[in-house]
RNA sequence: GGCCCCAUCGUCUAACGGUUAGGACAGUAGGUUCUCAUCCUGCAAAUCGGAGUUCGAUUCUCCGUGGGGCUGCCA
C-alpha cells in the first residue's frame, strides 16, 4: 500500500492538510507500506522559500514523516526513492510528454487564448447567468490560423477535451457512488503557458508513476474528480481509489481559514500541544472507532483506523476538545519524561533548580496541575526562591481565616509540626500528626481509631491530644500558603514534605514574624 | 447562477430497519479535597421538514429546506 502526501510549499502546514498527511500515514502503516511526500510546486507565483522545509519539520514534530519522496535527513531536505525526482518542478519533461501524448490521441488541444479573453467571457456568461465554462473557441481555430499562431510561438495553454456526452461513475472509499455528467465538466488547462502542468496534470501523471494505490485528500478535490478520471483514461491507465475526506470547518461551518481560527501546525506545537494531543484531536474529527475509547495513541490509531468509519460531513474545529485532551496526555506522560521536560524551563528561570537532586518529586506534584509545560515555572517558584508572603493572602475568607487568627495559627502550626522527627518527616506523617489537632468532637469515633493506630506508632510523641479551636481548612490555609506565597498550588502536605522540616519551620516562622508586624 | 457533496444533543460522534436514541467535550448540580487542578456521581441537551416503502423508519427512496465545496494558466 502506498499513500501520499502533496503539500505545496506556500508556507506552513495547515492543521487540516496534517489530518489528510496522518489519515494517510494510517493507512500506509497499517498494511506495512509506504507514506510518501510530494512537493507540488506547479505555481511558481505562490512557492514560498523554506516552505518545504518548514512542512517537513512539522510532520517530523507530530511525529508522521514520510518514508519516501521529500524527506528530512539529519535535519536538511533530501529527496530519497526510486519514483523521484519528487518535486514536480523538476518533473516538467514528463508532464509535457504526457500532454503531447494526449494531444496526439485528441485528448486535449492548444488554447491560444488570452487571459482577457477568458475573463470577459466569463463576465458575459455569467450576466448570463451562465456556468463560467471555456467555450472551446480555440478548438475551432482554422488550420492555417492555428498554425501562423503556433509558428509565431504564440504562448498557448493545453486543455483537456472533455467528452460531453458521458456520464461519469465512480466508487469513493468514503462516499461511495459518485456520478457526474461530463457536459458540466469544464476543458481544464493541464499545461500552463508557462510549460508547468496544473494540479490536475501533475497529479494524474505522478500518481500513476509513484504507483499510488490510494488518493486520500481533502473534500475540496470532489467536484474536480471527474476531470482526473478522465485523464487516467485517456492515458489508459488504471486509477487508482479515491477517499476524499470531509472539511474541517470555522465556527460558522466554512472550510477552516487562517482568517478565523490558527491553523498553523507550528503554533500549536509552539504553543506546548503535544503532538500526542494534536494528532488524537485530529483523528477523531471525521473518524471514531465505534467504541467509547476517546484515547488513542499513534499506534492505537495505526490499529484502528478505517476508512469505513470516516465520516461525510465537515467537523467544526473545536479547540475546546484538544484542551481535554491535552490534559489527559500530559497525565499519561511517565513522571521522570515529564520531569526532564520542565526541567530546562524550570532552569532557565530558577538557576537553583540545576543543582536540585529532588527534582522529580517536585515535578511529581504539578503534573496534574498542569496543562502545559511552561506553566511548570510559576508552579514552582516558590521551592527556588522565597515565597512573597502577604496579609492579604494569608486572610481567607472562604476558609474563615480572619487577620486575628493568622499568627495563632502559626504558632500552633509550629509547635505541632516541631514535634515531628525529622526521620518521620513525610507526608503521611506530617498529616496524621496534623490531624489529631483538629478533631472536632462529631468525630469522636474517628478519634478513637486514630488513637489507636496512633498507640502503635512509637516513633511519634503523642503530645497534648486536645481539641483544636481550628478547623483544618483554616491550618492547612495558612500552612500552604506560608510555605508556597500563591493562592493556589500542591498542597500542604506535600509541599511540606518536599520543602523539609527546617524549611518548612523557618518559613512559617518568617510569615509568622510578617504576620505579626 | 451551474455542478457536486452533506444533514443525530451547543460541539465531535454511536446506533444489521425494532434501543428509554448511547458515549465524549463543553454546560450545570453535587461529592472527594486546605486552595487550584485531578478524580467520582447526577442532571439537562439531538434524529431539518414533507411524502413514500414497511407491521415498524435516525436508518431505505423521492421532493423540499438548510449548510458547504468547486466553478483560476491556485492547490
Amino acid at each position: 500500500m502506498r499513500t501520499r502526501f502533496p503539500p505545496s510549499p506556500t508556507g506552513f502546514l495547515h492543521v487540516g492538510a496534517l489530518r489528510t498527511a496522518l489519515y494517510n500515514y494510517l493507512i500506509a502503516k497499517q498494511a506495512q507500506g509506504t507514506f510518501l511526500l510530494r512537493i507540488e510546486d506547479t505555481d511558481q507565483e505562490r512557492s514560498v522559500p523554506g516552505a518545504v522545509e518548514n512542512i517537513l519539520r512539522s510532520l517530523d514534530a507530530a511525529g508522521i514523516p514520510p518514508d519516501e519522496g521529500v524527506v528530512l535527513r539529519d535535519g536538511r531536505v533530501a529527496q530519497e526513492g526510486s519514483k523521484g525526482p519528487y518535486f514536480q518542478s523538476e518533473r516538467l519533461p514528463l508532464y509535457r510528454r504526457y500532454a503531447d501524448e494526449l494531444l496526439e490521441k485528441g485528448h486535449a488541444y492548444r488554447c491560444f487564448c488570452t487571459l482577457d479573453r477568458l475573463g470577459e467571457m466569463r463576465k458575459a456568461q455569467e450576466a448570463r447567468k451562465r456556468a463560467p465554462m471555456y467555450d472551446r473557441r480555440c478548438l475551432e481555430l482554422l488550420e492555417e490560423e492555428f498554425q501562423s499562431k503556433l509558428t509565431a510561438k504564440t504562448p498557448h495553454v493545453i486543455r483537456m477535451k472533455v467528452p460531453h456526452e458521458r456520464i461519469i461513475r465512480f466508487e469513493d472509499d468514503i462516499r461511495g457512488t459518485l456520478t457526474f455528467q461530463a457536459h458540466t465538466v469544464d476543458d481544464q488547462v493541464l499545461l500552463k503557458s508557462d510549460g508547468f502542468p496544473t494540479y490536475h496534470l501533475a497529479h494524474v501523471v505522478d500518481d500513476h508513476l509513484m504507483d499510488i494505490d490510494l488518493v486520500l485528500r481533502g473534500e475540496e478535490w470532489l467536484s474536480s474528480l471527474p476531470k482526473h478520471l478522465l485523464l487516467f483514461e485517456f492515458l489508459e491507465w488504471k486509477p487508482p481509489r479515491y477517499a476524499h475526506v470531509p472539511l474541517l470547518l470555522n465556527k460558522d461551518k466554512t472550510k477552516l481559514s487562517k482568517r478565523q481560527n490558527s491553523v498553523a501546525v507550528e503554533e500549536y506545537l509552539a504553543k506546548g500541544f503535544l503532538p500526542e494531543a494534536l494528532l488524537n484531536f485530529l483523528a477523531l474529527l471525521g473518524w471514531n472507532p465505534g467504541t467509547t475509547q476517546e484515547l488513542f495513541s499513534l499506534q492505537d490509531l495505526i490499529e484502528q483506523f478505517s476508512l469505513e468509519r470516516v465520516q461525510k460531513s465537515g467537523a467544526f474545529f473545536d479547540l475546546e476538545k484538544l484542551h481535554w485532551l491535552q490534559g489527559q496526555w500530559m497525565r499519561r506522560i511517565p513522571l521522570l519524561d515529564f520531569a526532564a521536560r520542565i526541567r530546562p524551563i524550570v532552569e532557565e528561570k530558577f538557576s537553583k533548580a540545576k543543582d536540585d537532586d529532588r527534582f522529580e518529586e517536585k515535578a511529581e506534584l504539578i503534573q496534574e496541575r498542569i496543562a502545559f509545560f511552561h506553566e511548570a515555572p510559576a508552579m514552582l517558584s516558590f521551592f527556588y526562591e522565597e515565597p512573597t508572603i502577604t496579609i492579604e493572602l494569608l486572610v481567607n475568607e472562604k476558609q474563615k481565616v480572619t487577620r486575628e487568627l493568622i499568627v495563632p495559627i502559626m504558632k500552633l502550626l509550629m509547635e505541632i509540626l516541631s514535634e515531628i522527627p525529622r526521620e518521620d518527616w513525610k507526608y503521611q506523617q506530617i498529616r496524621d500528626h496534623l490531624g489529631r489537632y483538629h478533631l472536632q468532637a462529631p468525630m469522636k469515633e474517628t478519634a478513637k481509631k486514630l488513637e489507636l493506630a496512633f498507640s502503635e506508632n512509637t516513633a511519634l510523641t503523642v503530645s497534648k491530644l486536645q481539641p483544636c479551636p481550628y478547623s483544618k481548612g483554616q491550618v492547612l490555609w495558612v500552612l500552604r500558603s506560608s510555605l508556597t506565597g500563591l493562592q493556589f498550588s500542591p498542597g500542604a502536605y506535600e509541599v511540606a514534605e518536599v520543602l523539609g522540616k527546617e524549611e518548612t519551620l523557618r518559613r512559617l516562622d518568617r510569615s509568622s514574624a510578617l504576620a505579626s508586624a
